[in-house]
RNA sequence: GGGCGGUUAGCUCAGCGGUAGAGCGUCUCGUUUACACCGAGAGGGCCGGCGGUUCGAACCCGUCACCGCCCACCA
């Protein structure tokens, strides 16, 4: 006998080890079924599974159970990302816990401090995968930094570089000064910060005039080598040639006439710093500007390029106070300038002043744009296979509109900053023999041999000291994984995958970069179909955040209700373009379901239903069977549909609808009166009809809840244990009779509920049996009555059924159904003024809808263009709807 | 500044040309032999505003408002 509930930690992490033990999970490379590939977003080695990652990887795991299902071969790879920059962090804050740091240890030291850490602490987020239910193919497990993974990435270095498309370049780049490397456009983020407008005046060389110029950034005018006007500005128009004296250092710096200067903006005058900022270094570059840099690494003040030029003019620039500025934070720089230039005078005005900063995403410092000598790759030669392949169609995105935010920012690439300086990642492969020649090879001994070709003799060479961007590995993972660049069978059968399954935050980060690798290394896109969903919120809506503290534990919620509860949830709220909005109350409601499945199933079981091999449901010969068996097809379809168009809601919808309200609320509760009679024929149809739907329903609902499914699967022993997993898919099936079942149970089903509805708006209490005489009813609804005449004295409370004789009796509560009118003998249980009421109210509604629906058939335009169906229909609705409307009239004159 | 999405019952959302729906919550009733993690029933909506197209608009078009997000932007 089943418990009287299911206790998911009982069962889910048993199970799970049985799946995977018996390979449940595995791809079947050898096997004649077509493949179905998914590439698990890898995440970060420092993970902890998060709301996201749950919403994610339970919806790659429905696809991936279903299809597998479908009997497709299913690769579901797994793996996870050596995520640069987050893993150097974690390593780091642990040493610094045992005071030293990475270099007081050296690279290598710190390289096997890290890789010890991944040993030890490295695997967390894959078991909390498992308790998910997720079903990858974990003997295939691949890390970025895996050996075979690296030796991809070393190639694909080379061949771009040879290609030319993997160049060194020297100019600015958004720096990090946290973590003093160079990060990506996307790595950074713009934050809305309360500063202030500096408005500094720059005497005029030669004259008692000044320019003025406002600045955000006043610690950087010690790198100014420009004043830049519009050349339209009559404003500046005589500055024009002529040199301004910058303050502090007491420069002479041109004034020029550019484009860039906005006559709206500011005081109409710019200084220009070229080489920090981007906008200036363009005009730098114009007007062949000199571009001293005057921020160290560290963001602190260096003096270094300029220093030699330090004038002092009285009242406007002192040396002195300049060098004291070497090596002070360029915070710290900017607070001793605006105080300096207000003693000098030269600060006309500060006004507050609110502006979008540049932050790194990670480190949250505001980041600062440097001029330095770092590796890119030609994204916008990789990027146009890619943009076509979507234009064309070969990758689709679902939902559809994703596709404009790929093209804009595809269509407008910039050059991809691929070096980083930091020591956790892929060493760049390339060497540097000391006359600064640099030789990119697969490995040292090529390298080493390279030169030696060049110089005609053995060199020395030293290693490129930065490492790669993580996401340069992270868009080879759909074809490293399967062992590029060697030709691997795997490759073969499971590129290109068939679907990405990711949120739009990462579009640009990794889905662009995966179809410019992906084209061009494999002359392939990597997945057919991109699908895109929300962001998980908390139940208000809100971003979760530590900060907020609205963080929802994933792994909590599965102690809690189960991770069927937790996935059911996801499903049923992940609709198209639609952010995910869960609470508890959300995962409660959802383990309510699993419940009603396992009850449902437990009432099976006490009623003898058992899995019969040999049931063929077209040889069902009773209505109820037909009724049931034939909803199912229709609940198959729909969930079969959903799928196919990615509609997990939809999905949940309609396999929630059939097991609660169509296969719980009525078939069971009609089964009731044959299976009280186990001995006879139709209750053994009954039964083994229950069997057959039950398994359908689990079937239909495992790659939701696997868990509670595969429990019952194996308790009913529909076939060896555990093996739901591995179940066909149900397909519709003909089912004879089926529209004839229909109508009949359709017309119990509406008797019940009206009679029902009467008796509860009348407080007729349920212990209080009443007949149901049916007046005017055709002769089809009396047999039919009668033939369900047990199911309808339980479900509708009726003592009997039949037609009415004589006059309706006084005190009879009244409804109609179709052609019939229900009369419910009730004489002194009924407030009969409430029953006028109720009737009159009634009366009313359908003398409202017979009104509308005639004043549209009177529109001779209506009549004219509709549809012919949809006239009919209307015409049809009006005298059912005129004829209800009489019924409900003669019952109200009956009690007046 | 450019773009995308949203606005439907108290809440969360579905519906996207032809009778306004679901879940949760609310209220009423209920120990009917699977389930109180339950059952039965009820109430609740000028489908954001204004125009337009159409025989007909929650749905299509235009426009405005508000909310959210992305991209660009350190004067």
């Amino acid at each position: 006998m089943l418990d009287k509930n299911f206790t998911p930690a009982a069962t889910e992490r048993d199970l799970y080890a049985a799946w995977e033990k018996d390979g449940a999970f595995a791809a079947h490379p050898d096997s004649n079924a077509a493949p179905f590939t998914i590439m698990i977003p890898p995440p970060n080695v420092t993970g902890s599974l998060h709301m996201g990652h749950a919403l994610t990887f339970t919806v790659q795991d429905v696809l991936i159970r279903w299809r597998r299902m479908q009997g497709r071969d299913a690769l579901w790879q797994p793996g996870s990302d050596h995520a640069g920059i987050a893993t150097q962090m974690v390593v780091e804050r642990l040493l610094a816990a045992e005071g030293t740091d990475r270099k007081a240890m050296g690279r290598a030291a710190f390289l096997d401090r890290v890789w010890q850490w991944k040993a030890e602490s490295g695997g967390a987020i894959t078991t909390q995968l498992r308790r998910l239910g997720a079903s990858l193919d974990w003997p295939r497990e691949r890390f970025t930094m895996d050996d075979g993974l690296s030796a991809a990435v070393r190639r694909v270095f080379v061949t771009l570089h040879r290609e030319g498309l993997i160049y060194r370049d020297r100019r600015l780049v958004n720096w990090d000064p946290q973590f003093q490397s160079a990060i990506s456009d996307l790595e950074v983020e713009s934050r809305e910060i309360r500063g202030h407008l500096w408005h500094i005046a720059y005497p005029v060389e030669g004259s008692d005039r000044r320019i003025t110029v406002a600045t955000t950034r006043p610690e950087t005018m010690l790198g100014d080598t420009a004043v830049a006007v519009h050349p339209t500005d009559e404003r500046f128009a005589d500055l024009v040639g002529r040199f301004a004296i910058l303050p502090l250092t007491g420069r002479r710096v041109p004034i020029v006439a550019d484009e860039y200067s906005d006559p709206e903006k500011g005081t109409g005058a710019v200084k220009i710093t070229p080489a920090h900022d981007f906008n200036d270094f363009a005009v730098g570059q114009r007007h062949s500007l000199p571009m001293p840099s005057v921020l160290d690494r560290e963001g602190k003040i260096t003096l270094v390029e300029i220093e030699g030029e330090l004038a002092a003019v009285p009242g406007v620039a002192d040396p002195a106070f300049v060098r004291g500025l070497a090596g002070q934070d360029r915070f710290a720089a900017r607070k001793a300038i605006v105080a300096e230039l207000e003693r000098l005078e030269l600060l006309t005005k500060t006004e507050p002043h609110t502006h979008q900063v540049p932050h790194g995403d990670r480190s949250g410092v505001p980041i600062e744009p440097l001029l330095t000598l770092q590796w890119y790759c030609n994204a916008e030669v990789l990027a146009k296979p890619a943009i076509e392949a979507v234009e064309q169609g070969r990758t689709r995105f679902v939902p559809q509109q994703w596709e404009n935010t790929f093209f804009a920012w595809m269509r407008d690439i910039q050059p991809w900053c691929i070096s980083r300086q930091l020591w956790w990642g892929h060493r760049i492969p390339a060497w540097y023999a000391p006359d600064g020649t640099v030789f990119v090879a697969e490995s040292e001994a090529d390298a080493l041999a390279q030169a030696a070709a060049k110089f005609g003799t053995p060199v020395a060479l030293a290693q490129d000291e930065d490492v790669l961007d993580t996401w340069f590995s992270s868009a080879l993972w759909p074809f490293s994984t399967l062992g590029w660049p060697e030709q691997t069978r795997e490759l073969a059968r499971y590129y290109p995958g068939d679907v990405l399954v990711t949120g739009f935050d990462i579009i640009f980060f990794w889905v662009a970069r995966m179809m410019m690798m992906g084209h061009h290394f494999m002359k392939d896109v990597p997945f057919r179909t991109v699908y895109i969903h929300g962001l998980v919120r908390d139940e208000r809506g809100q971003k979760m955040s530590k900060s907020k503290g609205n963080v929802i534990d994933p792994l909590v919620l599965i102690d809690q209700y189960g991770a069927d509860a937790l996935r059911w949830t996801i499903c049923a709220l992940t609709g198209p373009g639609r952010d995910v909005k869960l609470g508890p109350a959300r995962v409660e409601s959802s383990r309510g379901f699993v419940t009603k499945l396992w009850n449902a199933a437990r009432f099976c079981e006490m009623n003898g239903v058992a899995p019969d091999p040999d049931f063929d449901p077209a040889t069902a010969t009773l209505p109820l069977t037909r009724w049931i068996l034939d909803a199912a097809n229709r609940a198959i379809a729909e969930a079969t549909a959903a799928l196919d168009s990615y509609r997990f809601d939809e999905y949940a919808a309609a396999a929630y609808r059939f097991t609660w309200n169509v296969f719980c609320d009525w078939f069971l509760e009609f089964a009731k009166p044959a299976l009280a009679k186990p001995d006879s024929a139709e209750a053994a149809e009954v039964r083994r009809t229950a069997a057959h739907v039950l398994g359908l329903v689990l079937r239909l609902l495992h790659p939701a809840i696997p868990y509670v499914t595969e429990t019952l699967w194996d308790y009913f022993r529909y076939a060896a244990p555990g093996s739901l997993i591995a179940t066909a898919w149900p397909e519709p099936t003909p089912i004879p009779g089926a529209e004839a079942a229909r109508a009949e149970l359709d017309w119990v089903v509406r008797l019940i509920s009206e009679v029902r509805g009467v008796r509860a708006e009348m407080n007729v209490p349920p212990s209080r049996l009443a007949p149901i005489l049916m007046k005017d009813a055709a002769p089809e609804a009396l047999s039919r009555g009668a033939a369900w005449m047990e199911a309808i004295a339980r479900l509708a409370r009726a003592s009997s059924f039949g037609p009415l004789e004589g006059e309706v009796p006084a005190g009879s509560a009244q409804s109609t159904l179709d052609e019939a009118t229900i009369v419910l003998p009730l004489a002194g249980l009924i407030d009969l003024d409430a029953e006028r009421a109720r009737l009159a109210r009634e009366a009313g509604k359908a003398r409202d809808e017979a009104d509308k629906i005639a004043r549209k058939l009177a529109n001779p335009d209506f009549v004219a263009r509709a549809r012919e169906e949809v006239v009919e229909e209307n015409r049809d609705r009006l005298a059912a709807m005129q004829a209800d409307m009489a019924r409900l009239e003669a019952a109200l004159a009956r009690i007046a």
